[in-house]
RNA sequence: GGGCCGUUAGCUCAGUUGGUUAGAGCGCAGCUCUGAUAAAGCUGAGGUCCGUGGUUCGAAUCCACGACGGCCCA
């Protein structure tokens, strides 16, 4: 008969690479499969619908972070018997895949792609999607990411183009589309405008620009001008008007024969000796004309520059009078449009300057400023230039200083909708709480959502606007299109709905007939995104199955950023199409860093890539990381973190599992084998407790989204275990005999094990599955197959015995106050005392710890355990004067105050002295400061105290006590003996000894001790044999000899 | 200027609904164990809980104001 056995623990696990075994074992099994349908027939379902990861680069750690939590939460669901999806996204519209695509290709603006041919460029952009699809979908599953792979769904997918297209028609009817002009951030490289959702952070750089002071003359105030500055030069070639705040106090300022006009608060700007003629207001500038710098352009042909009155100026830097040119600044529109002030574009779509710029045209703005300088200069208009440090906008992708400028675009309205956003966003659990705070900030903030780019590579927005009558239709699916198609309609069929294939396809205008073609703008990506809840689940084609997943009850995702980005998008169109939170909950996360909190960049060197970190940390060892840590905070990630999490976690439990099997494989335990004997020992009693209060608080934590709660708690179960549990019952798993009290701590440490090991499953799948196949399928092979097809565990409350977890937390409190109390006397534990005396706070504690004195007295190697009523039985105090103090103050009286003192009792001082109070002595009142008091333990003791607790150990060494100490400190040089010799854990052996009397009277006292402890069938007295392992040493300083050896 | 988050040991961070003398890991110092053994453990030093004021019998915790840092929005 085979006898079933667990197979031995490597003790030094090489992590990585078992974790690679597991993955060819799972692929081997088919097990992934298997866990996706584990729950096909479920009738309670969790939807978990996944935010789309951008398929353009390889994974960073910082990727496996958001995966890890995503991954547990599946898991963990899936264990509870949930169906779900499983199913994985990937993100691939987008400016982000074509900036990549036109390094590759070395392209520099968006001619090189027009003339590169659009439909190749697309069919790349593509190709590179589903390339990093690919690489990314290995990583997660390295990751231990259980997902359906194969039913990944992906933004550039037709299904989900045209579910954005039913969105946008539905913006459409409504009224919230619209085609707006507004001056907005623009990158002269890539050639679009830059929304606001993505400027906010990732954009802001420090830079210096080089800033002119410069005059303008006023009309008809000769030698008279205002003084004007500004960061951008180039666009002081569009300058209409200048600001002023009505309310500010300018100054005129003469210097020589000229004067300037500027804020009084601005003085400074001014270089050189000058004299204040008059104060005025802002408003008496306001309506003065003045010529432009630029006014011999033909593009300034008969425009009038006057002073215009504004709030928002300040006196923080310039001038205090602001140069506007209303299309090169967006407030600067917004003011234009108030006064009705001419609005002069002067930049193309890649940031040169148009016809009607003189010799500026065909020039870069970026490039003009040093020509702009000596042209003012020229025209004595210069007055100054400094160099400027401030934060300036750039392009997200590329880096590219953006410049603003007159564009024309097409939005969402925010205007009747972000109300109702508002009221969708709060019907969401969001988690951390200020999620939700965050995200209405947000709304009350966010601007008309611009939805258009003038790109290449994404969604092709379904607008088509009529050149003759200036109507525009939203088509709103491909049967839509096809209806209306009048023309190309052939040569777009059979091609994905993107450009150049779409552009193809005309319709007849509904209003005038004429032909209409597609406006060529591409969408914003996070339409892409957040169209997923509807595109991935049929809402167009399967309304039942949608209705049966939407909304999602979860998504996850980093929150820096999702605010404004995913979030709100998903937001927004669940509330366009359906008034209806498109998630009941969201769990988001802060930023990784690197070990030292700073931001990772690939450029900076400090990024850690996924495969490279897998392979050298262990994906668990990451994943248990990621599990453990704040999400709402940073979390900074280097290999001396993963190691730590290592050491601390995954070893001591590693340890556990080993120390286990080790002994299970000696005495032949099968668990299945034997039914567990009632557990009576409080010890065994004391951890199943622990267990099951473990698994109700890990159960709650995960359901309550809280993963580090629940990490926190099964590391202190994993420390329990490991430093009580398993130290504590050491001896009873090594015990020659099997009886019913080694029987029983087996069964206990098992289902300890098991247990766990279902509890930390979603989290560290590779381990788990580890240990499920060597403590559970190796015994029971009617077993579940893999950890990942079990059940989570349910806590048996009935288990639960609070009042014995506090008495064994008291244990451990005794236990480390008695160690330290040893340690005070320097006497090792090995050593026999007679007693400890406890005290504890209340005497319910008392009572409670006699429940577990023999742990104690185990513990700490002594004979009994004596309650304390007072610690003035093992402490006294002393109390003495303190003369530095007193002699200053008392003079000559100061030492007899002090001889005082000592005659009195030191107990009532000391107790004054600790409430604070002062103390009378020969009428003296001496404050608590003046007196030192000393706590000293009485001789014979050993005290230790700490939290109202104290614990004294009585240090006298009676010969007994010697004799016992002895005795074991010959079995301790004894095993080290067999260590030494390389015998394994069960060999039986023989010893031979040589010594004085003493040694002699206690290797016969104590024979029985020592052969059992020592496995040693018999103790020789005399000289080891020449083949028997010898150690020679003092002992007690007596000279002594021990010899070992098998058999 | 407005909003959100944070500030606790040298470092990284916990700290539940307010409750006695505020914890962990790392690091540091000193040890122990050697049948979990290239592991593990113990003991110790180290704190103005950012500051000020308030509420309370009692505040790291609640409130107000302020400082500093981070993020977001103007």
């Amino acid at each position: 008969m085979r006898v079933a056995m667990f197979t031995p623990v490597n003790p030094k696990p090489d992590f990585p690479a078992t974790e690679r075994a597991t993955l060819a074992w799972w692929r081997q099994t088919g097990m992934l499969q298997k866990y996706l349908h584990r729950n096909d027939r479920a009738q309670k379902r969790w939807s978990f619908v996944d935010g789309p990861i951008t398929a353009n680069n390889p994974m960073g750690v910082h990727h496996a972070w958001g995966r890890t939590y995503k991954d547990i939460w599946q898991r963990f669901k899936t264990m509870q018997g949930f169906k779900q999806r499983y199913q994985n996204g990937f993100d691939g519209q987008g400016l982000w895949v074509e900036v990549e695509v036109e390094k590759e290709l070395g392209f520099k603006s968006k001619r090189d792609i027009e003339s590169f041919g659009i439909d190749r460029f697309v069919e790349l952009c593509k190709e590179r999607v589903r390339k990093f699809a690919g690489v990314q979908t290995e990583q997660s599953i390295r990751l231990g990411y259980w997902m359906d792979w194969d039913n990944s769904y992906h933004t550039m997918a037709d299904e989900n183009n045209y579910t954005i297209w039913g969105f946008l028609k539905v913006c459409h009817e409504r009224g919230w589309l619209y085609e707006g002009t507004d001056v907005m951030p623009w990158c002269p490289r890539c050639g679009t405008g830059i929304s606001n959702q993505e400027i906010a952070t990732e954009g802001y750089v420090d830079v210096e620009h080089a800033s002119p002071y410069v005059r303008f003359p006023l009309e008809g105030r000769d030698g008279e001008s205002l003084l004007v500055w500004t960061t951008t030069p180039w666009t002081l070639s569009s300058n209409v008007a200048a600001a002023v705040h009505p309310e500010m106090t300018y100054v005129k300022a003469r210097q020589g024969n000229e004067a300037f006009y500027l804020a009084k608060g601005r003085l400074s700007a001014l270089r050189g000796e000058y004299t204040v003629e008059r104060e005025l207001k802002g408003a008496e500038l306001v309506g003065l004309r003045y010529r432009g710098p630029y006014d011999e352009l033909p593009a300034q042909k008969g425009v009038v520059h006057r002073v215009v009155p504004w709030d928002e100026v300040s006196e923080a830097e310039g001038t205090g009078i602001v140069h506007i040119a209303p299309a090169a600044g967006a407030e600067d529109f917004a003011l234009g449009k108030e006064h009705g002030l001419a609005v002069i574009a002067p930049l193309d779509d890649s940031g040169t300057f148009v016809e009607g710029f003189g010799w500026l045209t065909g020039k870069d703005a970026a490039q003009v400023p040093q020509e702009v300088f000596a042209d003012l200069r020229r025209k004595g208009l210069l007055y100054h230039v400094e160099q400027y440090r401030h934060r300036y906008p750039t392009c997200w992708r590329c880096g590219t200083e953006l410049v603003f400028r007159l564009v024309s675009e097409w939005f969402i309205s925010m205007k009747e909708l972000r109300g109702l956003i508002a009221d969708v966003t709060r019907k969401i659990k969001w988690v951390p709480e200020f999620g939700m705070e965050r995200e209405l900030d947000w709304l009350r903030n966010m601007d008309d959502w611009m939805i258009s780019k003038k790109r290449y590579w994404g969604l092709a927005l379904p607008i088509f606007k009529c050149a003759s009558c200036g109507q525009f239709e939203v088509i709103g699916s491909e049967t839509e299109l096809k209806q209306r198609a009048v023309e190309g309609w052939e040569r777009f069929e059979g091609h994905s709905p993107h450009r150049p294939w779409l552009d193809a396809v005309k319709i007849a205008c509904s209003k005038c007939g004429a032909k209409v073609s597609r406006i060529l703008d591409v969408g914003n990506p996070w339409l892409d995104a957040g169209i997923v809840p509807f595109s991935t689940l049929g809402y167009r084609n399967d309304r039942a199955h949608w209705q049966e997943w939407f909304p999602a009850d979860w998504i996850s995702e980093s929150f820096p950023g999702q605010f404004r980005n995913w979030f709100y998008s998903l937001l927004t169109m669940s509330t366009v199409l359906e008034n209806q939170e498109p998630f009941k909950s969201v769990f988001s996360y802060a930023l990784m860093r690197d070990e030292k909190g700073e931001e990772m960049h690939k450029s900076k060197g400090n990024a850690i890539w996924f495969d490279e970190a897998a392979e050298k940390a262990g994906v668990d060892a990451m994943r248990w990381l990621s599990f453990a840590c704040n999400p709402a905070a940073n979390l900074n990630f280097g290999y001396t973190t993963v190691d730590e999490v290592r050491r601390r976690f995954i070893i001591p439990l590693w340890n556990v599992y080993n120390f286990f099997v080790t002994y299970a494989r000696l005495d032949g335990f099968d668990p299945t084998k034997s039914s567990a004997p009632a557990a009576t020992a409080p010890l065994d009693r004391w951890i199943v407790s622990e267990l099951n209060t473990l698994v109700a608080d890990v159960t709650r934590s995960l359901e309550d989204f809280n993963p580090q709660d629940a990490a926190r708690r099964v590391e202190e179960f994993v420390e329990a275990l490991s430093n009580w549990y398993v130290r504590r019952s050491r001896r009873r798993f090594w015990k020659s005999e099997s009886d019913q009290d080694k029987l029983a701590a087996y069964h206990t440490l098992y289902e300890c094990l098991v247990t766990l090991t279902r509890v930390v499953a979603p989290a560290i799948p590779f381990l788990a599955e580890e240990l499920h196949q060597n403590l559970v399928r190796s015994v029971d092979a009617g077993a579940r197959e893999s950890v990942h097809m079990c059940d989570w565990p349910v806590a048996d409350q009935s288990k639960v015995d609070a009042g014995l977890a506090e008495a064994t937390q008291l244990a451990m409190r005794v236990a480390s106050l008695g160690r330290a109390a040893r340690s005070k006397a320097k006497v090792r534990v090995r050593q026999p005392l007679g007693a400890i005396l406890v005290r504890t706070k209340t005497p319910k504690e008392a009572e409670a710890l006699r429940r577990v004195a023999d742990q104690v007295l185990d513990e700490l190697n002594v004979k009994s355990l004596e309650l304390l009523a007072d610690e003035r039985q093992v402490v006294e105090h002393q109390v003495q004067a303190n003369l530095a103090l007193l002699g200053p103050k008392y003079g000559p009286q100061a030492q007899s105050l002090a001889a005082t003192l000592r005659q009195m009792d030191a107990t009532a001082v000391a107790s004054a002295v600790a409430a604070g109070q002062p103390v009378n002595v020969d009428g003296t009142e001496l404050l608590p400061a003046e007196i030192t008091v000393r706590q000293v333990d009485k001789p014979g003791f050993a005290v230790a105290s700490e939290g109202g607790y104290t614990v004294a150990v009585r240090t006298e060494l009676t010969p007994e006590l010697q004799r016992e100490g002895m005795a074991r400190e010959l079995v301790h040089r004894i095993q080290n003996l067999r260590k030494d010799a390389g015998f394994e854990i069960a060999d039986r052996i023989t010893t031979w000894y040589q010594g004085g009397a003493l040694m002699q009277e206690v290797m016969e006292r104590f024979a029985d001790f020592v052969k059992a402890e020592t496995l040693s069938l018999e103790l020789v007295r005399g000289e080891p044999p020449a083949d028997a392992k010898v150690e020679r040493a003092k002992v007690d300083g007596q000279e002594v000899v021990l010899g070992v050896r098998r058999g």
